[in-house]
DNA sequence: AAAGAGATGGTCT
DNA sequence: GACCATCTCTTTT
């Protein structure tokens, strides 16, 4: 059981999105504390045409070039927040887009958030995934390792799977055959 | 079961 | 003013 902090989220994207999967991401927000594993993610890096680092730092993109480790939050088709960690050094736009989990804790919380869907459809979408978890613009550059952090992400000792499924990212129109999309193996 | 369309707002040209 | 790293509901096979 650790919490993950800023250096271990550094690297190159696609590794640390591997790396990602079977981790535990938690948030305590209104009182509630909601609890999910990671099951599958995205990688976007600086020379990537598919990621919003593409062209420069923005306002809008501005912490995915600052330190791993941090929360990225964006705004998708006017109404879905998305997720992503921060994994490249300082000056370098990388991230990870948080797709899917399984929800561990919670539950009742996510139901109530997500207007009593069927529970297999709660979480399994990055837009779902960020409403589940109470997550907006407001929770933008939040580092996951502070230690009055809303949000953080834990190793509780399950390891990411040696074959994890690969294929294409999906929702993007550049670099669609760049395989950067990782899942937990059904088992 | 699959395909289509509308919702909705921040960000960038 | 166009473009989305999406979701949900409706319509059609």
């Amino acid at each position: 059981m650790t919490l993950l902090t800023g250096r271990w989220f550094e690297g190159d994207a696609p590794e640390v999105a591997r790396e990602l999967l079977d981790k535990v991401l938690v948030s305590h927000i209104g009182g509630h504390r909601v609890a999910g594993r990671i099951i599958e993610v995205e990688a976007y890096t600086s020379d990537d045409p598919a990621s919003h680092s593409a062209s420069g730092k923005t306002a809008r993109n501005s912490v995915m070039f600052g330190p791993a480790g941090h929360l990225y939050v964006y705004l998708s088709y006017g109404m879905h927040h998305c997720i992503n960690v921060v994994t490249g050094v300082v000056g370098d736009g990388q991230a990870v887009l948080l797709r899917a989990v399984d929800v561990i804790d919670g539950i009742e919380t996510v139901r109530n958030r997500r207007g009593g869907r069927n529970d297999n459809e709660l979480t399994n979408g990055p837009g779902k995934l960020g409403q589940a978890f109470g997550l907006d613009l407001g929770h933008n550059g939040v580092d996951l390792a502070a230690a009055s952090a809303t949000v953080s992400i834990i190793d509780d000792g399950v390891a990411p799977p040696d074959r994890p499924t690969v294929g294409p990212r999906i929702g993007i129109t550049k670099a669609v055959d760049t395989p950067w999309r990782f899942r937990v193996p059904p088992p």
